[in-house]
DNA sequence: CCCACGCCTGGAAGCGGTCCCAGAAACACT
DNA sequence: AGTGTTTCTGGGACCGCTTCCAGGCGTGGG
């Protein structure tokens, strides 16, 4: 036997009758409705405080239509890329920005189609007041039933070849060109890049920047090897680069990882950095200060990421007109350029 | 103007009407309760496949007093913390237990008073099902938040000094024994530890196993220096112990960031590893592959504790008795002991 | 003095489900 | 045919809150 019955949580109802009033009138005050005289707002506010009241969520969601809660979907085919810190940083975005709302984040880890299904039966099902959607590959399905949903929706990077959507991005395109830019500044000319995967945004917009400062410079793009993003890759990429233009002078990484993989690299060849190549990489991840030298880098603030994305949501579910937000990204110099 | 009307989901009610049924027909068909027909399951099914019915989860909630979310509370001073890639294996591993249920889940970050207010809100206001909670250093007011509000609870970690509560816990008493052991089978005996903060349980637990195994071996404890789970502490910690105890030839740290931290200082120091010095660490971080040398340490399964926290608290909800769970860590051989 | 107009108020109809219950229909058995 | 049992059914009362609305009560102007 239990001792004590866990009291239940009191109602509006009783509320209203302690305070004397009618529901209805207590429900003004607790909504800061206008048309309460002090004495009712007084007796309500009483009665609140003595009885321990506390609207109940569900109850609320179901008359307003509205749950209080916001979606975050980070979908992929690997649940453990989760584990990539970009995602803990995203997140610690959007809780500062729900902050001081009384929105409460949900956390979808849709990569199998299990998880899909039941990221969409929420949305159907009105689980959630909007979504903002994470790590998609150009066609995943998620995109469709979003929008099928009708659910406010913000993208964090852009789609790869998605219908006009509303999105926060960090400016990948410019700060590839900012890194590119660096490296021709220090007067090399024989510049190569390690790029991302070319499926996915980022890897491409990062390669776009890279070319166009090339261009704009007046010089060929010296060479290119596709990387996955990641350490191994980059040393891989780094490999065949050395094989076809021994005579590089600089690389442009599209991101630390792969920089770091190319820096070892670089060294076991006996390249010395930044002297006889210089190295810029891309993130501003805590591994940039500690390769060997710390690397020159292009940063970009995924927590900025994740709160503009919670902001741009709040008002899409406020019923503002959308914008997309592109973020700045900036040059961070070290030793490695 | 907007073109077209984004088309209300249909009710419980429509599809019943469009079936030609009541609606408490429909709502058995749904829920697969006995006493249906034949003919009526089929009808509903057909008019819920016509018109793309799903139940609305608000609606469902209010009436069964169960919202299908249980969250996740990270209580810590830092928000950065939880930039740690401790918590996404965490939510990798509830988010694959509850994977195939129809519960979703909340992530609250409640560093701030504010955070831990907006949670306490969520609890009374019968906002989620369950919580787990993490992180907590000894006398969290979440602690006495969450049992005053009544809701199953589950705790990662155990709680210093709290009430006997229910909690998922990786065996750090027995993982700590079993790499000290490990460090007097290889015939060393003047064994030193670097220990986590003594305010938290892991600290203390990991410290115990080292000082038990000791004992056990009819060692004397030979050192110990406090350390704060980071490599700049490790290595604080160890250039200490070098002071003291010049003559060590053996270290248990009880983090692999602390043991890497160490481990560049017995370099600088001239002490090579293992051979005048071994070392282990914990936890099996990804770095542990990559010090110099590589470094043998306590493997902890992160995820499997997540899995086992989400199982737990799916038991509690559907009204099963409680156990604590202690799951078992083991010692990843490498190089460095 | 009467009426129009303002602020307050409580009643009641919702939001979209679940679930209890009484009664109808179908079947088996004396 | 009458009775009992079982299966199926729809009506309706909730869950706890928001919100519309009609009416009560003061005011001030005509």
């Amino acid at each position: 036997m239990v001792a004590a019955t866990p009291r239940r949580q009191p109602t509006l109802d009783e509320v209203a009758e302690r305070a004397g009033v009618s529901r209805s009138a207590a429900s003004r005050v607790i909504n800061k409705a206008p048309h309460v005289s002090r004495a009712t707002r007084e007796a309500v506010e009483r009665a609140i405080k003595e009885m321990g009241y506390r609207p109940n969520r569900t109850a609320r969601a179901l008359a307003t239509r509205q749950t209080g809660i916001i979606a975050l979907a980070v979908s992929h085919d690997d649940p453990e890329l989760f584990a990539d810190p970009f995602f803990a940083q995203v997140i610690v975005g959007v809780s500062a920005a729900i902050e001081d709302t009384d929105l409460h984040l949900l956390l979808c880890l849709a990569s199998s189609g299990r998880g899909r299904s039941r990221l969409m039966n929420l949305l159907h099902a009105r689980g959630v007041d909007g979504i903002m959607l994470m790590a998609l590959h150009g066609d995943d399905p998620l995109t469709s039933i979003v929008a099928q949903a009708g659910l406010p929706a913000v993208h964090g990077g852009r789609p790869l070849h998605g219908e006009p959507q509303w999105f926060v991005d960090s400016d990948n395109l410019g700060g590839a060109r900012l890194a590119t830019e660096h490296l021709i500044a220090l007067g090399r000319t024989r510049v190569v890049t390690i790029t991302g995967q070319m499926f996915t945004q980022v890897g491409e917009a990062r390669y776009r920047g890279y070319r166009e400062a090339m261009i704009m410079a007046g010089l060929v793009p010296h060479g290119t090897a596709e990387g996955d993003f990641t350490e191994a890759g980059g040393a891989a990429a780094m490999k065949t680069l050395l094989d076809l233009h021994p005579d590089l002078d600089a690389v442009f990484a599209a991101s630390d990882k792969m920089a770091a993989g190319a820096l070892r690299v670089l060294s076991d060849a006996g390249r010395s950095v930044p002297a006889d190549v210089a190295v810029v990489g891309f993130d501003d991840l805590d591994i940039a200060e500690r390769t060997d030298p710390p690397l020159t880098t292009v940063h970009q603030s995924i927590q900025a990421l994740g709160k503009e994305m919670a902001r741009m949501l709040i008002g899409l579910i406020g019923g503002q007109e959308p914008t997309s937000i592109v973020l700045p990204t900036r040059l961070v110099r070290r030793d490695s350029a």
